[in-house]
DNA sequence: ACATTAATTATGT
DNA sequence: ACATAATTAATGT
């Protein structure tokens, strides 16, 4: 409903984009050249999805500026927000998993920045460019991890547990240093939080208020800040 | 130990 | 003024 800008909204793009993001960093000026030459780059508001789970996979994706949440929609329904992705990781990355499919739907969390590229490249740039397949390999390894641990987790440990080492896992990967604390630096409400540990919002709602009165967190609407993450460590493995 | 339901209040546009 | 977010209490499994 706004500006006419669709396809192509940024003119211009610098080189140093890419050239400190891990899997280009290995590269020569001119690679990440013809690498930008073929991106295309968007703009997208706030709660918008990027792609679906189960769609075709048609492009690989690099964030550059926000965050999104990976979702997954059960059977009845629900949305389980299975991890976040902070700027600078590829996502949407198909051919990493061996899938022609995208595997989970992505939502900005925020208003967000991303490149993408047509899935056809993948192979040439698993090939041509040193340092991309290892770097990607390694974050697609870091995000089954931190899966199997939320499932482990999901069994085994107390919702007070869960939502404690939920918030640990969001100051540590999106949390931005604040005087007061650490805060997660995109809004999050406590029905996304609720959603992270499969609990209900109400029980979110009751835990924050009552860490707020021992001080180990602040927060106002959609910001939580913890301003005692040791607290917090301790909680999330009692 | 936690979910569900529902009523109430606060907050952002 | 309206919709969305958050709190709180009561009741249920």
């Amino acid at each position: 409903m706004d500006r006419a800008v669709a396809e192509k909204p940024f003119p211009r793009l610098d080189e140093s984009l890419l050239s400190h993001l891990p899997p280009f960093s290995k590269l020569a000026k001119s690679q990440i050249r013809t690498i930008l030459d073929q991106a295309t780059s968007r703009r997208y508001d706030a709660g918008v999805t990027v792609f679906d789970e189960g769609a075709e996979a048609s492009r690989f994706y690099l964030l550059l500026d926000g965050y999104v949440r990976v979702v997954r929609i059960t059977a009845t329904g629900e949305q389980v927000t299975a991890l976040h992705i902070p700027s600078g990781q590829l996502m949407g990355i198909a051919k990493a998993l061996g899938k022609d499919t995208y595997p989970a739907t992505a939502i900005t969390a925020i208003e967000a920045i991303a490149l993408s590229w047509p899935m056809r490249l993948w192979d040439g740039f698993v090939a041509d460019y040193d340092g991309f397949a290892t770097e990607t390999y390694k974050t697609v390894g870091n995000r089954v991890g931190e899966m199997n641990n939320r499932i482990v987790e999901m069994a085994t440990q107390q919702v007070e547990q869960r939502v404690a080492s939920a918030l640990l896992r969001l100051i540590h990967q999106t949390g931005r240093k604040i005087d007061s604390g650490i805060e997660i630096d995109f809004p999050i409400t406590r029905q996304d939080l609720s959603e992270l540990t499969a609990t209900t919002l109400h029980t979110v709602s009751r835990l924050l208020s009552s860490w707020e009165k021992q001080g180990i967190v602040q927060s106002r609407r959609k910001r939580i800040t913890v301003t005692d993450p040791h607290a917090l460590v301790i909680l999330s493995n009692a």
